[in-house]
DNA sequence: CTAATAGTGTCTATTAGACAGTATGTT
DNA sequence: AACATACTGTCTAATAGACACTATTAG
């Protein structure tokens, strides 16, 4: 028999929480950067390369593997506010640019228990934070490879360690550009961290054209050269210079500082205009 | 001092999941449809409008207020599942097209204790389950009305009741259309629901015009008309005719059915071309 | 006939794509 | 001088916006 109530207070006051099993959550950041890999010549400059933050477990599960920073949320905090808290804890830096990504909870995902976790990306300039990582993190370079048969080939690169994967991009039912993903090899990466850099690479791709997210991993001073390779990068593709300069040119403010010193004609620096 | 394990199932066997406080997790389904209204003239097409189908609370917490369907997840169910077995449970119909939106999680969403909520959204054409609606759930006509100063009005309408609450929409920095939102007047609705319903406008709104979700809201037969109405009432503007029928030409078959009977000239009917 | 919606033709404005050209610092 | 990148001009193609026109039915 259920026993009836006159007020929420009372109710309140009387409920057992206990009464249905709990789960826990964790929080997994993407952190993504863009990192220069230099080139023998010295006419050439940088080449850009798309990046993100890796740690290496120390403790079982998933011992000695790869994976996101992350970590169990608090019982008495925010959700929002954890991935904050590790992105402090990870990297030493305040005020990094985080957006919810998408909330993972396939039953076994956690060979330990039930565990729900949902997924940030985090965009960042490497340069702000040099040195201050904490010890087992690295940066890998990341490259990707879409194949034909909507297999996509994610390879990862840190300088000594060279992680790929594969994932199957599955077309949904009624609906033309919406994919769920199947992760076909994964030997080096914990947990189901495949699927989140997926999901994070595609939200990535998306919102550089019609947001001004990339600004989020550039340096206060840039030349528009810098910016289009971020791009090409990013959406993993060649852009057209008058094409690419039309786009953005409101979005950026010319300033009288240059680089110069490249072999070739030095270039203006540029702002993000708010 | 932490113990040493050799392999992951010594870990495992010996992982004790209780040594952190666990949670709870519901999900809560927007279901989208669209409803005619009939205008009293002959002539004239029935009025489309929005409408999502909300639940009269029967218990505590915010009993008599409204809500959106939703639940806990179980123990041994996938995350995904949870939004399908709720929507089955409260429209009787299988194969709805359903997405993740967003997962809200701040301390104090539920009066009663840690609650996780992931939200989802659903799409359906209303006339797919006529008369199989569970007891305390109803249809709401909703219309939306952007103020200046970044103010949202919404008004909910199921006939009998009408529920309006007011939402501001604060620009998060570094990036240009990226809006968190605050709740700032709400009486009639459960929870933190105004921030799905919202969520759910935005991303109906901005998937319309590059996925062919909107299908998923139609009948099987429909003319161009009824289907430049629903992208209207969703992006809450009037579309040119000439470019409307440009855009959507490859997306739908000419059948050679008509609709009759309007007092005017009658259309063809279209279905969706996969 | 009339009101209302269905459907099309066409002009214009805007935006995207392509290519070729000029400019300039370092070795 | 030669190379590599910086930067711009301009033509063309494609797309979006706007308006006007014709077509067709129930009453």
């Amino acid at each position: 028999m259920v026993k009836r109530y006159n007020t929420e207070e009372e109710f309140l006051k009387d409920y057992d929480s206990s009464k249905y099993k709990k789960l826990s959550m964790t929080t997994d950041i993407l952190i993504v950067s863009v990192s220069n890999e230099e080139v023998d010549n010295y006419r050439k400059t940088d080449k850009k390369k798309m990046s993100i933050l890796l740690v290496k477990r120390d403790n079982y599960p998933f011992k000695d593997k790869w994976c996101l920073p992350g970590g169990f949320i608090d019982i008495d905090e925010d959700l929002d506010e954890s991935p904050k808290r590790i992105l402090k804890k990870e990297t030493n830096v305040d005020n990094i640019y985080l957006e919810q990504l998408y909330t993972f909870g396939s039953i076994k995902r956690d060979p330990r228990m039930r565990v729900v976790s949902t997924s940030y990306i985090a965009l960042i300039d490497k340069n702000r934070l040099i040195n201050n990582l904490s010890n087992n993190a690295s940066w890998f370079d990341i490259t990707f490879y879409e194949e034909k048969n909507n297999i996509v080939d994610i390879v990862l690169d840190n300088g000594n360690t060279t992680i790929s994967f594969k994932l199957e991009k599955v077309l949904r039912e009624q609906t033309t550009d919406r994919y769920s993903f199947k992760i076909l090899e994964n030997n080096y990466l914990a947990f189901d961290h495949p699927l989140v850099i997926l999901a994070g690479i595609e939200r990535l791709k998306n919102k550089i054209e019609y947001t001004d997210i990339v600004f989020n991993m550039m340096p206060e001073y840039f030349t528009l050269g810098e910016l289009q390779q971020v791009y090409e990068v990013i959406l993993g593709k060649k852009l057209l210079d008058p094409a690419f300069r039309r786009i953005i040119a409101n979005k950026v403010v010319k300033t009288t500082k240059m680089k110069t010193g490249g072999g070739h004609r030095p270039s203006y620096l540029f702002k993000y205009k708010k």
